[in-house]
DNA sequence: TTGACATTGTTGCAATTGCAACCAATAACA
DNA sequence: TGTTATTGGTTGCAATTGCAACAATGTCAA
C-alpha cells in the first residue's frame, strides 16, 4: 500500500503539447479538411474563402459582402478578393444596392449554384464519411462540444 | 400518421456550412486558442510557430529541426525561420551534431526552459478553463473524437 | 574509390495575408 | 443645412507563407 512519504515538493507535471485542446482543435481541423479542401482547390480552383463565400451565398441567397463578413467571420480583405475572383470565374454577379449606393448585392450565377450544389453533395457525402469513423452518437457529442468551445471563446466582434 | 404520397423526386437537404465539421473544428480551433496565442504573441513576442517549437523542445529535450517537422507537422522553411529568431531572442541554442555534419541539435537555453515553464503553466490552466466549460465527462469525449480524426485522417506523410 | 541518390537545413521568389489608409456614400446631428 | 462620424468596399504595402532550388553532407552500390 502507498504511503505517505515527506517530500519538498511534487515535481509539476510537464505540459504536453499533444494533449492541448487548442493544439488538438487544429489538428485535428487541418487532417479533416485536408481530403476536401483538395476538391474544391483542384476540381474547381477555389481556395478556401472562395468556398465560404460561395457555401454561404448557397445556402442564404442573396445578401452583401459585409453579411458575409459577419456570418463567416472572414477578414473583408479577403471576402473582397473572393468576390472579384468569384465574379471574374463566373460563379457570382453583384447588382448595385438600390437603396443603398455603397452596398453590392452579390448573388450567385445560375453556374454557381450548379458548383454549390456539387460541392454541396459532396460535401455531405463527405461528412458522413468522418460520421462513420465517429457513430453517430459521437459525431453529435463532438459538434455540441465544437458549439460549446466556440460559443464561449469566441472573440467579441472585432477584438484584437 | 405519414403517408407516402407520390412526388417526383424529394428535394435534397441543403448545404449548411455551418453544420460542416470541418469548418466547426476550425472555427472552434480559432476561437479556443485566440486567448492563448495573445499571451504568447503580446507577453512573449512568440508566434505560433515559434512557440510551438519550444512546447517540442520542452517535452522532448534536444532534438534536430527535422524531428520536429516530423513531430509537429510544421514545414521546415517556418521551423528553420522560427528556429532562427528562438536563437535570436536567447531561447534556444544549436550545436552541430557530431557525427552528422549535417544536423543541428536544438536545446532550450536556461531562459527558454524559463519561459516554456511559465507558458506550460498558463497553457495548463488555460487548458483547466477550457476543460470547466465542457465539464470532465465532454472533454474526454471530445479529445478522443480528434485524436479520432486526426488518426484516421492524417495525410500519410507529405502527400498532395 | 567514384558516382548516383538521399537528407539536412537555408534561401530566392512568388503568392497570400492583413492592417491601415483610402474613396465614396450615408447617417447623425447641431 | 453644413459638418462630422460611420459604413461598405477596395487598394497599398509590408509581413508571412510555402514551394522549389540550393549547398553541404551522408549513404550505398558498382
Amino acid at each position: 500500500m502507498k504511503v505517505r512519504l515527506p517530500m519538498r515538493d511534487t515535481p509539476p507535471p510537464p505540459f504536453d503539447l499533444d494533449a492541448f485542446l487548442p493544439y488538438l482543435l487544429n489538428q485535428a481541423a487541418e487532417a479533416s479538411s485536408h481530403a476536401f479542401a483538395t476538391i474544391y482547390r483542384r476540381e474547381y480552383g477555389m481556395t478556401r474563402t472562395q468556398w465560404r463565400v460561395m457555401a454561404n451565398l448557397g445556402k442564404f441567397g442573396a445578401m452583401s459582402a459585409t453579411e458575409i463578413c459577419r456570418i463567416s467571420h472572414l477578414e473583408k480583405t479577403m471576402v473582397s478578393r473572393a468576390v472579384s475572383q468569384l465574379e471574374r470565374d463566373g460563379h457570382l454577379s453583384r447588382a448595385p444596392s438600390p437603396d443603398d449606393k455603397r452596398r453590392e448585392v452579390l448573388s450567385l450565377t445560375t453556374e454557381g449554384r450548379a458548383v454549390f450544389a456539387e460541392l454541396g453533395a459532396r460535401g455531405m457525402a463527405f461528412q458522413a464519411e468522418l460520421a462513420q469513423m465517429l457513430g453517430a452518437a459521437r459525431m453529435a457529442e463532438l459538434e455540441a462540444a465544437l458549439r460549446v468551445l466556440i460559443a464561449q471563446n469566441r472573440a467579441p466582434e472585432g477584438e484584437d
